[in-house]
This record gives C-alpha cells, sequence and structure tokens, in this order.
DNA sequence: GGTAGACCTGGACGC
DNA sequence: GCGTCCAGGTCTACC
C-alpha cells in the first residue's frame, strides 16, 4: 500500500512559489509540473528508491492569465496549508522520517516565517509576493554537484549533465524514473567512463573526487556533511574549505553557501555583470561591476544574497512569466539572460 | 599579488 | 550539412 504523508509548513509557505525559486527546480531528477502544480521526484531511501509527489492542500491551476503586467505575482496556494506527499511504494516507519527530513531540506522548511518577515523588513520589495525561501536538494551531496555541473556551461549542458547523471548512475526504474546518484555510486565511477556517458567534459575528474571525499566521511579524511550544515559553524571556516576542494572556485564556493543557508556572500558570474550593467546602470569594467555589485548589496547583510536573487528572478520571469508556470520542455531549458 | 591560456560541450554563425 | 568560433568558471603556470 502505498504510503500518503502531510508535510506541515510555516505558516506563510506556498509550494508553487518556494519550489519555483530556484533553477535547480528544472534540473532532474527534479520534477515541477505546472498543470497540477505537483512537484514530484525520486528519493533515494534505505529500502531502496520511491518516486513521490508533493502538492498542497487547496492549491489549484492558477487561472489564465490576463494581459501582460496584470500579473501581482501572488502564487496560486493557500500559504501554510500542508503538503500531502504521495509515495510511489509502502514507506517504513525509518523511511518515512528519511523522506520528511530530505523533503525539508529540499523545501527549506527549517526557514520559519519569522526568517522570512525579517527577509521582507530588510528588503520589501519581496513582501507582496511573499518571495524570500530558495529551493534546494534533499542532500548537500547533490546541490554541490548541481553547483558543479552549471559552472561553466550553458544552461542546456547543465539540464544535460544532470538528466544524464540520474538515467546513467541513480537509482530507480523505468516506472518510476531514477533518482540523483549517490556519492558513493559515483565515487566508483572510472572519471573517462562518467564523461563519455554524462557528458560532464573536463569535470569529470573534479566530480568523481568530490563523490570520494563525500562518501568517504569524516573518519577517513573526507567530508564532514554535519559540520558544514550545522548553523553553528563559522561563515569564514566554511568558505575556507570550500575552496580547497576540486573545481570549487569564489563562484561555487559562494554558490554553495548560499544553498547552505548563507546568505551573505553573493555567487557573482557573467549573468551578474549583465544584470549589473543592464539593471543597475553600472558601468566600467567586469572588475569593477563585480566589485560595484557586492557593495550594492551588502547593506542586505545576512539576506544579500535573497536580494540579489529575486531581483534576478524577477528580471526572468518579467519576460517568461511566473517561474511555476514554466514548461522544463521549453521556458525552463531557456532562461538565462543569454538567451531572453 | 594578478592574469593568460587550457579545459569540454552545445549552440550560433558563415559558408 | 560541415567547419569555425564562442560562452561559461576553475586551474595551472607564470609574471
Amino acid at each position: 500500500v502505498a504510503t500518503r504523508l502531510t508535510v506541515r509548513v510555516p505558516g506563510d509557505y506556498v509550494l508553487a512559489r518556494d519550489v519555483c525559486s530556484y533553477g535547480y527546480f528544472l534540473l532532474a531528477p527534479n520534477r515541477w509540473d505546472p498543470a497540477t502544480l505537483t512537484f514530484s521526484r525520486v528519493l533515494d531511501l534505505s529500502e531502496g528508491p520511491a518516486l513521490i509527489r508533493i502538492r498542497q492542500e487547496g492549491a489549484r491551476h492558477a487561472p489564465a492569465r490576463g494581459g501582460d503586467g496584470d500579473d501581482d505575482g501572488v502564487p496560486p496556494g493557500r500559504p501554510g496549508a500542508p503538503l500531502i506527499v504521495m509515495a510511489s511504494r509502502g514507506l517504513t516507519r525509518a523511511e518515512q522520517r528519511e523522506a520528511r527530513r530530505q523533503i525539508g531540506r529540499m523545501l527549506r522548511l527549517d526557514e520559519g516565517e519569522e526568517v522570512i518577515a525579517e527577509f521582507h523588513r530588510v528588503d520589501p520589495r519581496w513582501k507582496k509576493s511573499g518571495r524570500g525561501r530558495l529551493m534546494r536538494s534533499p542532500t548537500f551531496f547533490e546541490d554541490v554537484i548541481k553547483t558543479v555541473t552549471s559552472c561553466n556551461v550553458t544552461w542546456p549542458s547543465t539540464i544535460i549533465m544532470n538528466a544524464r547523471l540520474c538515467a546513467v548512475y541513480g537509482r530507480g526504474n523505468r516506472e518510476i524514473g531514477r533518482g540523483f546518484p549517490s556519492a558513493k555510486r559515483i565515487a566508483g565511477v572510472k572519471p573517462g567512463r562518467l564523461r563519455a556517458r554524462c557528458t560532464v567534459g573536463y569535470r569529470d575528474q573534479r566530480i568523481v573526487e568530490l563523490a570520494k571525499m563525500f562518501a568517504a566521511g569524516p573518519r577517513r579524511g573526507g567530508i564532514d556533511v554535519e559540520w558544514f550544515e550545522d548553523p553553528s559553524t563559522p561563515d569564514e571556516a566554511i568558505h575556507a574549505a570550500l575552496l580547497q576542494w576540486p573545481g570549487i572556485g569564489p563562484y561555487a564556493a559562494a554558490n554553495i553557501m548560499q544553498l547552505l543557508g548563507r546568505y551573505r556572500r553573493l555567487p557573482l558570474d557573467t549573468e551578474s555583470i549583465r544584470h549589473g550593467k543592464t539593471i543597475l546602470g553600472m558601468t566600467g569594467s567586469d572588475r569593477a561591476i563585480m566589485k560595484a555589485i557586492h557593495a550594492h548589496f551588502a547593506p542586505f547583510g545576512e539576506h544579500a544574497f535573497r536580494s540579489y536573487w529575486f531581483e534576478l528572478w524577477d528580471f526572468y520571469e518579467a519576460k517568461r512569466g511566473r517561474s511555476w508556470t514554466w514548461d522544463r520542455e521549453t521556458t525552463g531549458r531557456s532562461f538565462t539572460a543569454a538567451k531572453l
């Protein structure tokens, strides 16, 4: 008998808005169905993979949009309504706890209403839409690998890499689909084979090396995930550690910090330069613009990245409609600036 | 301390 | 179609 779970959420939580808040919601194994406002993916649980579908109680299909500009950005869904989670099979008690933990991490349910309210006090532009939470992955490992697959490539390549990683090395089957591969699985793959089967290019060795570090764990000189996830670990220590990892430079390190809920640093890339020039009216060399962007968002303090990110996200939405209406086969493939 | 060039892939462009 | 060029962060080598 398939398991059904009810997940309680913060009082302001809206699934459609808070899932469709970061590009990773468009990357395998994640799936967002704009027609039914349902999120689904395969989770890796102790007894095996399981497909889970998540929807929010009472959320209905968004009404057809009117003309451009008369959309107030308020997402479909009743804030704070519980999530209904349907699994493709029966889950043991232990697996139910695992699933809740992974879903909680992915949806950022740990960030309560008061955290988002504080962000809105610092930057009131997002109060009306309620934007504040950023979607991430069920595990730290997946967040790190997704970051690496988004470095130095255009978005369509990132989509392909993640799809291939799941299809080739993820657990699952034809019926339920496949999840994201575990660190242990990738750690045992030869770099050349990863490159050939997943088109990760020169990232092959770096990805395998990272997987080995995750798979080894702290006792064998690898990565101590708990230390990174622990809010009491200082930002500086995490940043310094990340920069030592293969394939992780300033952009990736800042992005991973954001994914860990540390929003003070900005992962700036070429997209940021465009944003600085066209939206913020900045001029000068790329270096100068990067510096100016950091300075521009510094006053937002520990919410700097949220302010920056939702400014970018607003830009994409202005061009392509609200993110929860994006179809992954069309809009979802081309939502970055280079394509607009 | 900063920086030129290589790395790999998919997409755009010119023929 | 086919070949060439370019975008996109990180890393190494070298000032």
